[in-house]
DNA sequence: TTATTTTGTTAGTATCGTCTAACTTATTAC
DNA sequence: GTAATAAGTTAGACGATACTAACAAAATAA
């Protein structure tokens, strides 16, 4: 009873939104590359299907029922890109579009059994947490890298956006989650930081790759 | 540039095609569960494509590119369906229908990787061949067990068709590929069939279920 | 505060994939 | 060989998902 493009809607209304709580007609607009009108049409169809709150000229929100349907087809999406590493060798960089496919498919059986197979991950290949099967996500408590401090010694824990260049750059600098970052220097001028970390010592990263690594400071809680 | 929807009529008209060559509108109604009016027109865009040949109440048929995208479809599906069962341990029964979903994914990557994971298989969990990246599909020489007579001593080589009901039955029964039947007995009454194989001795088989079962008489070639 | 720009909405159009009703052609039965 | 039936086609409709053009409201700049 929700279409494949629906669920794309959804999906990038729920990412929008947990931002801020809301989203505008002209953001969702913009990533989906869709016409304002069309997005509005379907706003106004959403809203008919209980899925989203619309009032004219006002901000989008999701009711519950969307969020957790939203919730949903993540977990499909995060446990189908994990399965795509874990269990069939590609790399973090190319499992996101395949993902964005499979993540429509009408089969639990099929979830449930990927889930299984990996042993119930909490995390998909680029730290972001996988819903449960009600749609519940935990919420972690990450840091950016870039609001780190010179002398911190933190843990890689997610790369968020994790768009396919910059993750090809971090394979490319042996950079891969759960790693202990130490900050050595911090450039004023522009942002970049020195980090050490494995074998590496002191390399340089600019502030737009520090502003997308998501670390927690310490207190490596279970 | 071709749609889901458009490669299920495609599929089917291959299938329906595989017999006699052709295919009637009614065939592809009756099999997809859509009405003539539609099918008849979405032959005609089809024809447009370059994909089928179509004239005024004639009996339709594949162009050489119709075939081919026909057999590459067929192809993600039975590769999906062996990977399903050797890799995720899906019984034979249960591979059917999401393979029906997963061979419209757009991801040439996925399925030569699952190919490659599976070690270049030939044949589907159903016996069926699996065409070759080029479109091109091995043709077998099996014949039905129904045409086998007393004394015959036969390789079991393919579920056709392969219903979701037939192939729990043949579970039940220990009736797995690959196993010799030894024919003991034929009911001239009902044509049903006495049979042993592996541990069994004297089954007895329907001749609706013997008409299904396609096995390989003696010379098994390479 | 007024003017300009940006954002949101409405109206109208198009294509895809489905349907029903009505008509035409082909096949089958008598 | 005609009558009845089945199969195929045409016409017209509809919902889903997109678009453009034109207009309205809100936000921003002057
Ligand atoms: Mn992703
Ligand atoms: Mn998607
Ligand atoms: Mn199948
Ligand atoms: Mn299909």
């Amino acid at each position: 009873m929700i279409s494949h493009t629906e669920e794309n809607y959804l999906k990038v209304l729920y990412n929008l939104t947990s931002l801020k709580g809301e989203a505008t007609v002209n953001d969702i607009s913009k990533q989906l590359d869709i016409k304002m009108p069309t997005v509005n049409s379907m706003m106004k169809r959403l809203a008919e299907k209980g899925l989203v709150v619309y009032e004219s000229y006002k901000p989008l929100k999701l009711t519950d029922e969307g969020r957790k349907l939203a919730a949903l087809i993540i977990r499909k999406h995060r446990l189908t890109e994990m399965y795509l590493v874990e269990k069939m060798g590609f790399g973090w960089e190319q499992v996101h579009s395949i993902a964005e496919q499979i993540e429509h498919i009408q089969a639990p059986e099929f979830f449930e059994k990927m889930d299984e197979l990996l042993g119930f991950p909490k995390v998909d290949p680029h730290g972001s947490p996988i819903p449960d099967a009600n749609g519940n996500i935990a919420s972690d408590n990450y840091v950016k890298l870039s609001d780190c401090k010179v002398g911190d010694t933190v843990t890689f824990m997610a790369v968020q956006p994790s768009s396919e260049d910059l993750l090809k750059f971090l394979t490319s600098r042996d950079l891969s989650l759960g790693l202990e970052l130490k900050i050595k220097q911090l450039e004023p001028f522009d942002g970049s930081m020195t980090i050490s970390y494995g074998k590496k010592e002191n390399e340089m990263l600019s502030s737009k790759v520090c502003d997308n690594l998501l670390v927690s400071k310490k207190s490596k809680k279970k």
